[in-house]
DNA sequence: ATCTGATACCTAGGTGTTCTAAGTCTTAGT
DNA sequence: ACTAAGACTTAGAACACCTAGGTATCAGAT
């Protein structure tokens, strides 16, 4: 029974996915890889979670998406930003500031 | 279809419960009103999340509780941080500091 | 030539927290 | 007598996340 991951990001990875997106599209598999190296592999993304997320998502507007090739001449498909996702993403970033700073008001009393 | 308070706190409101009780016993009700003061009215503690959790960190060996009297004379049952809850509350403090460490990195990248 | 590991995606089912939305009872104030 | 606030309770639903499998392709090693 290993005590492992559970629910470490609940509630942040939408607005993780959508970041990783600012500067350009990515496939799935890419967006969990890339989230681990900026996080110095403290945050470690399950498939079985990025992958409803990214649809999820997308059937919300935030993202679109089409089938592509990687650099490496793999089927893989990639997501991009619609406009309405570039303004959840500042949405959720500032609705973030603002509850980890109460928390961290509360937490420094 | 009023869209409230989705979830605020998910993840964080054991912490922040016990935080409340780091100087000392409070009842239920207490907690709530000491969290919305001390997060700026930020977090609302819904009663229908709190009373469950403290049941929960109360069958986990985190809390004890018993009933007594409010200053105003009425009923209340008093909570209270036990040996394992202030274990607890450091774990989760640290855990929630690394996390939001990571998300930090992952939003200025 | 085969096997392994990494890349890339998919999905069913379970778990666990939180919220919604009721409700009860008591006391204070009007 | 009525109302509002204090204090607690609980059932049910929503929702995100994880577990744990599965598929398929390709590169590199044995």
């Amino acid at each position: 029974m290993p005590k492992t991951n559970s629910d470490q990001l609940h509630g942040t990875l939408d607005m993780l996915v959508l970041k990783t997106l600012q500067n350009g599209r990515l496939h799935g598999y890419a967006i969990a890889v890339r989230l681990e190296q900026l996080s110095n592999e403290v945050l470690k993304v399950e498939e079985g979670s990025l992958y409803p997320a990214l649809y999820r998502m997308e059937a919300r507007g935030w993202l679109s998406s089409e089938w592509g090739m990687t650099e490496t001449a793999r089927r893989a498909r990639f997501y991009k930003l619609t406009r309405e996702g570039r303004a959840q993403l500042g949405a959720e970033t500032q609705s973030w500031t603002r509850l980890t700073a109460a928390v961290q008001s509360v937490l420094s009393s």
